[in-house]
DNA sequence: GTGACTTTGTGCATTTGTTCACAAACGACG
DNA sequence: CGTCGTTTGTGAACAAATGCACAAAGTCAC
């Protein structure tokens, strides 16, 4: 049973023991946060793997990951039951259940809208992008940059990006533009199919239901670490900075 | 009377009316989650500000913000009480209260490590940045980059790196290196005092305590893009991956 | 085969974060 | 001056995430 679960291109998918305590919530079940710091495991796996390890316990995972070795034990267990007691986890075959979890056994392909330097240096990250995601094209409106090579693609105007996205099953958008056209970009890719967006343009961008927008925010990112740098000083200094803590 | 809500723009702290039910407990007690929103609102704050807007609801600002407005209401309520009942907020006053809660009321100096495509588009962000944040300088190992002007400065030899911060009295160091690189740099930065690090590199950085590391890290967020959108095909061609619904 | 040792997987208590719903506070208006 | 509609601020219920601590399940040495 449960072999609705194979992947066609790979093998079968370990089924589920029947005693199992835990129902196997796999699928949608795995909780965010858990969701979150897989790639981060994979990333730890994939550098073990490389250094010769056939098996890592979850204490060695967890120190090289950052975290808590229980919760990562805990975020395993979401995938499945894989660990062996009192040996640990396979490398090799914990790096397929996490990519299988994540989706990463398909290949994906990526559209980058905006070659200014944020999109050319996405386009050039080549080397983390390439496992499991492909990038398709990256797009400009300025048209002196087309035709411009960038990693492995060469900058194609953006009236192809509909194009683009139905000839090559983009599922994935990544928009690297000014925050004054991202809007308008995100519109079309939406409208072309595309329900995951990656969004590097400081900007709340609006989506109908069931696209899926995660945004990276530089600016965003040196205004938490100010706030807690703040707090530092403030604590070391003694100094009620403003209003710290007033009586 | 009712002063409370014009806007200082010298700093006048405004004190804790004495009928409040909280203690106030600004400072170092804002929860995280509510800490990593701030700039969220900020930017909101900003653009409404721009249009004209004098006066802001929690509701208007939390559209804005792509927030549900109770959780806004009660992130602000974390900074003090800065709304009028009946009215909504002030803008700028708010803006100046989120600021100041974030640390931006000074002026923050960074320096960015490694001038590749990412460094080069991080010292352009120009725009972002500017609001609170001063690049210091731009450094690289490469001798060939050393002198080419990016963004507000030109790029000094990585060797530098001491002397800059110290002199510039850098608190906030952007690592965007090769991960080879990273633990190097990291180490260095720390060394020479800095305290708050942005890391750009794909791998986990070791600190030793007091030390804050926040990762912006581009393959992580495409994985959880490519989880969700698994998960959505999967349910939308019925195929149950494992058990996709609950019972 | 047995016992000692190791490591997983998880129940449970705790902490952190979210959402609802409403009283208190305010301006406006006559 | 009192009433009315609006909006804040927050208590309380709910939900999610974390971390501890330990039984269960395995390996390994002999």
């Amino acid at each position: 049973m449960t072999s609705a679960a194979e992947i066609p291109d790979t093998e079968t998918v370990p089924e589920e023991p029947p005693g199992g305590g835990e129902p196997a919530r796999v699928a949608g079940g795995i909780p965010e946060a858990t969701v979150a710091r897989l790639p981060v495991y994979l990333r730890a796996l994939y550098t073990l793997a490389e250094r010769g390890a056939n098996t890592v316990s979850s204490d060695e995972l967890a120190v090289c990951a950052g975290v808590n070795s229980a919760k990562l034990r805990k975020d395993l267990s979401h995938l499945g039951s894989y660990g062996i007691r009192g040996v640990g986890y396979d490398v090799e075959y914990l790096v397929y259940q996490v990519s299988r979890a994540l989706g990463l056994t398909q290949n994906w392909s990526v559209v980058i809208v905006g070659a200014g330097n944020l999109g050319r240096a996405l386009a050039n990250y080549g080397g983390f992008l390439t496992r499991g995601f492909q990038i398709s094209a990256i797009l400009d409106s300025d048209p002196s940059l087309v035709g411009r090579p960038i990693g492995p693609v060469t900058v194609r105007h953006v009236t192809e990006l509909e194009s683009v996205i139905t000839s090559n099953s983009v599922a994935i958008g990544v928009i690297a533009t000014p925050a004054g056209a991202a809007q308008v970009v995100c519109d079309r890719l939406v409208a072309a199919g595309v329900t995951s967006i990656l969004n590097f343009a400081p900007m709340v961008l609006s989506v109908p239901d069931g696209v899926d927008v995660r945004k990276v925010d530089l600016s965003i990112e040196l205004q938490i670490l100010a706030f807690h740098a703040q707090r530092r000083f403030a604590e070391r200094f003694g100094q009620e900075s403003d209003s710290v803590a007033e009586a």
